[in-house]
DNA sequence: CATATACGTGTCGTATCGATACATTATCGT
DNA sequence: ACGATAATGTATCGATACGACACGTATATG
């Protein structure tokens, strides 16, 4: 069993230098590192909470230094753009510009190109038993999760194709809850039971 | 389907990020960097065949030049050390020392820690579906999949618990049949054994 | 209202990794 | 024996990641 984890994780670092050549390949012609568009995807994908300095430093793993940096050199190449909160002086918020957004769906396309076919046929509950997984892991080493808001344990619905944030009491559009939230908690895992979900 | 793919390759990422954010807290305090611990515990793992600088580098992604200076450290420390090979003298072989050994076991077992837990009651083909993702994945990308010997096309079974590399022709032993091989290839198309180890 | 504490962000200096290019040595084919 | 090929080692260079510090803002406390 202990042997089990460790291959897993050892499948999952192979796993992730693959998808990181194949980054690569798609950034470096634009001059970036695939640091520059791993920032920019989560960017892509993070929601009203979540698109932040800070929060992008929790989610990759890296200091706030050295986000700084990477974003100082997106926003130099006109990728994103820094928006200062309005309510809260002290926060930035970053947001893809069109040439973000154009560059993301290129990574998309190119990164998924090839890679699709290799994904058919794959054993049902791959993607589901990999995600509960990585949120146990996160649990363990105190990180946060930064699930997507529809499987959050704050995420009301109210009826009537109608959702509520029940942390923040905002309501949630449609397309608000298919994006990444940095105050996502899982469902049934708060406690530490680790029971499947 | 475009989106699986991408998902998938995402949380390999952040599992890998995990992976290695551990790997460093066991590493560090030897004086040791993550790369370093990777090499150390895939030379612990490789067979005859695998357990030279250029292996190394293929199985890491790394170039020889970034493999070598790693090595050097390591040698340096007592972890590993250069043997000449005795047929083709260009060959280095690599082996842990005992005090080697002793630094792979301890990755394995704070490795594990706390995270075998995590592992259970994960779905039944996680690790097959990875293994057999990663497998297709390498071999778009022209890579070596690096499996283990028992699962690999030139992999002989001649009966009463002899078997022999079809690519060498040399007899296997049964330890050497749970180690990792370069010149590893996939049997048909998909049907690998994710090892049940 | 004044102060103290906490938080988010950005800057600078340092260490280390990874890649490219070149040099060296050994083996293999003819 | 000789050129081609392959594996290894060395040197240099760019870039990333980290840590410590500084600054402005928000929030709590009296």
């Amino acid at each position: 069993m202990d042997h089990d984890i460790l291959r897993l994780l050892d499948l999952a670092e192979r796993l992730g230098n693959l998808a990181e050549a194949r980054l690569k390949a798609v950034a470096l012609p634009h001059g970036l590192q695939p640091v520059h568009a791993r920032i920019l995807l989560y960017l892509s994908a993070a929601n009203r909470y979540s698109n932040t300095p800070q929060a992008v430093a929790e989610y990759l793993g890296l200091t706030k230094g050295t986000v700084s940096q990477s974003l100082i050199l997106l926003e130099d190449k006109g990728y994103l753009r820094r928006v200062a909160d309005t309510h809260d002086r002290r926060i930035v918020r970053l947001e893809p510009t069109p040439a973000g957004d154009d560059l993301v769906r290129e990574m998309q396309r190119r990164g998924a190109g090839g890679f699709a076919v290799a994904a058919r046929d794959l054993p049902e509950g791959l993607l589901a038993g990999l995600t509960q997984l990585l949120r146990r892991l996160q649990q363990l080493e105190g990180r946060r999760s930064f699930g997507v808001c529809r499987s959050c344990r704050h995420h009301l619905a109210e009826g009537r194709g109608r959702w509520r944030c029940g942390l923040t009491g905002e309501p949630l559009k449609a397309a608000d809850r298919r994006r990444i939230c940095r105050e996502h908690e899982s469902v049934a895992e708060g406690r530490d039971d680790a029971g499947a979900a």
